[in-house]
DNA sequence: AAATGCATGTAACGCGTTACATGATTTT
DNA sequence: AAAATCATGTAACGCGTTACATGCATTT
């Protein structure tokens, strides 16, 4: 058993929700999953054929009128199962990399007015990603008000949304220092204190 | 120039603050930069060298009585113009996986009880680290007081501190969710609705 | 005497992305 | 006629981790 084959199970779950093809599969991961997850092709297509082999996913040859044949997969029991048993494994914690909190580190070896640039472009998509996760929410809580699924898929917006906002915050705040009065200055006027220790958020 | 070549530029970040050896880098990693960023060896020993070839670092060969010689490297000007080129770069959004999240949008299928074991101890990790940044940035504030990089230091822990209390007030809706009163039900009385909708926080 | 820490490195492996190859069908 | 979309796949490459190899010095 590989030490992160979480690619097999992304694709085992994804494949509960409905049989589909590596393209459907591929699209799902953009269109829904793609806040916390991502396949790429190069990926998807062979963990399929690997799935098959070992009777985790049978393949059905969707033969279509006039179009290209799809090689649509669908769970088998056994997938299922196995899948069961991997969602009562503690998740891993992935590793950490943030190239952008690591350019603040770094901050003072930046150009002047580098860092604000970059925290306002980081705040705006963290804006529009947001509002986008607010939208979805509400078209999902509709199109979705009866599955059984829906509670958890929240969840997972609700995620989405709240991290976003913390970062929008912590956003403000970063400009605040960075574009403060002083160019490389004592530090602020207990300011950066005040912000680290009380509670976050108050809107 | 290759596409995600951070690596270099982590290792060139971190010999502005001091020069180091390859194992001091690692050092520095795992204590200051785990929360944003890691090096193994296996990446930190050859970028040197390459790094070394290209001139933006120098090698000094620091004899020690009686112990094994250190490689210390330290920083030349083209490698910190190199550098403050980078910096001045928008950062890349780093690819997001979050095996926890996986798990989450997959609970259908999941045994009764796994996910909130899941929950209670990932908000016990969140809570552990919440609590060492907290101490981990009264330190910071005291020994770097005068440091030029004091500032940046802090935003760094200012946003670890906000994503660990966002993470933890999800923690506490997800609990509520996944084990509601209901096994798998109808969605929740505007439970979720209304946690999604609202400001996040309020302590 | 054994274990731990300092210190430097290499080799093998796995995961994942990107780019490429192919080709039909539908839309503009 | 061209461009976009549907659809499946492979090959090459890069990044990163893990495990291994080595050896001295210090602590237990």
């Amino acid at each position: 058993m590989s030490r992160r084959g979480a690619t097999e199970f992304a694709i085992l779950g994804l494949l509960t929700v409905e049989p589909m093809s590596g393209y459907d599969l591929r699209k799902h991961f953009q269109e829904s999953l793609i806040y916390f997850w991502n396949e790429s092709y190069g990926q998807i297509y062979p963990t399929l054929k690997g799935l098959a082999r070992q009777g985790l996913v049978a393949s059905i040859k969707a033969e279509q009128t006039g179009k290209r044949d799809r090689q649509v997969y669908s769970l088998t029991s056994k997938g299922r199962e196995r899948l069961r048993e991997w969602l009562g494994l503690p998740p891993q914690p992935q590793p950490i990399r943030n190239e952008f909190l690591l350019k603040i580190f770094l901050g003072r070896e930046a150009r002047d007015g580098a860092l604000g640039d970059h925290v306002r472009r980081l705040q705006a998509e963290h804006e529009k990603l947001l509002a986008m996760y607010l939208i979805i929410g509400d078209s999902v809580r509709r199109e979705h008000a009866k599955s059984p699924n829906l509670k958890y898929w929240m969840l997972c917006l609700s995620h989405g949304i709240r991290m976003r906002r913390a970062e929008i915050e912590w956003c403000k705040e970063a400009l605040r220092v960075v574009e403060g009065s002083s160019p490389n200055p004592e530090p602020q006027e207990g300011n950066v204190r005040a912000r680290v220790r009380r509670p976050v958020a108050r809107s």
